[in-house]
DNA sequence: GTATAAAGTTAGACGAATCTAACAAAGATA
DNA sequence: TATCTTTGTTAGATTCGTCTAACTTTATAC
């Protein structure tokens, strides 16, 4: 068993390294929330227990079995947050910060009966991927709405970097997972693109929006 | 905000003081799973944050404050008990692990939520009161089956010191909260007692047993 | 009512996770 | 290339919750 830190590492760190590539301890520092020498600590922590590639001065790097306990415990973070928006009617705006301590909770036969009542699901209520038991992350790739042309229609399906304001953004413009989003113009000199989708006629957004959201064609 | 360690000596130091009046630090220790000295050091701190009355060599007691926030935890404990019995469809048996460590999560919307999609139930799977909102317990005194005389008949409430042995005994009988049981005949010499219940003519049950099952007449 | 046993406390150490201050390496800039 | 800036590491201290060993107080037994 992990501690809450260790946990808490190994998720920032599969995280991370999934976003950008390369993880810097800098960048982990701010994500976990300590300072650049406990990370260094801990990251050397994590090698001693084969978690982590770790050489002074480099990118620290998942072993495989660092990559599946990480995998595991965003496992446990993503099957609450569809419970909890599924089950117990929460907003997908709510659901980060309770998931957040519930991925800590050790019982596989809670996480397990949650899979099944939701009938298990392979994405969380922002269109992540949830890995499986053996944790096994299925990321398929989507293209971001930014990268559309006008007069393309698309299906909104994931969000890159899902924050509660840019989920609150949404919800003020009614945009659900699952829309169908057509492509009225594209503004070349900012990036903005005015679309349309369910209830909405026309609506604009700013390259930053366009480049959160995930589509499928 | 306390600690993990805070919350678990307050709830022990409530459950404990309820079940036999005065708290003793080997108790404590053996149920909190430390050793003597830690409790001694753990309830001064206490003490210092104004959670428990403390001389040395004399039982600690909880402050008003104390008590209130050790029944916020219990609270916690139970509603999340409830849920798992209620609608996530575990056994009575198998939830108290579970709710231990749920207890300590902080988010007051996940429990009210609970409690909404629960109904504000008064009570959890075994039948102890859940406290409210305010951290009030309302504790309801239930005399015990083995209190009772043959010919009576009786509703079953509540577990003394529920432990999951003892529920996987009662599940073995198929006894459930509610049930009427009257009692056919007693035995004085080992206070056994002989009763019927729904599916079950005829069944013994020894007086350690049936001083475990608290009734309503 | 003294001796012994049990319960409780104090002192001091330790591991985990954190910090600050100082130093070292790598990367960027002129 | 030499210098400066950014990033990362080492050393050493701190806090929390725990421990063991030794001591003290209270309770029990004779």
């Amino acid at each position: 068993m992990y501690s809450l830190a260790e946990e808490n590492y190994l998720k920032a760190l599969l995280n991370l390294s999934s976003e950008n590539g390369e993880v810097n301890v800098k960048e982990l520092s701010s994500v976990v929330g300590t300072k650049m020498p406990t990370v260094t600590s801990m990251i050397q922590k994590l090698a001693r227990k084969k978690l982590v590639h770790y050489e002074s001065y480099k990118p620290p790097k998942l072993t495989e079995k660092g990559k599946k306990e990480a995998a595991l415990i965003i496992r446990k973070h993503r099957l609450m947050e569809m419970f909890l928006v599924q089950k117990m009617g929460f907003g997908w705006e709510e659901v980060h910060e309770i998931a957040e301590q519930i991925e800590h909770i050790h019982s596989p036969a809670f996480f397990e009966k949650m899979d099944e009542l939701l009938g298990y699901p392979k994405i969380d209520p922002h269109g992540s991927p949830i890995p499986d038991r053996q944790g096994r992350m299925h990321w398929q790739h989507h293209p971001k709405l930014s990268e559309c042309k006008p007069g393309t229609t698309a299906q909104f399906v994931g969000i890159v970097n899902s924050s509660d304001d840019f989920l609150r953004f949404l919800n003020s413009r009614e945009l659900k997972l699952g829309a169908k989003i057509t492509i009225i113009e594209t503004e070349d000199f900012d990036g903005s693109m005015t679309v349309s989708y369910d209830k909405r006629k026309k609506e604009t957004f700013s390259r930053t929006v366009a480049e959160r959201l995930l589509i499928e064609k």
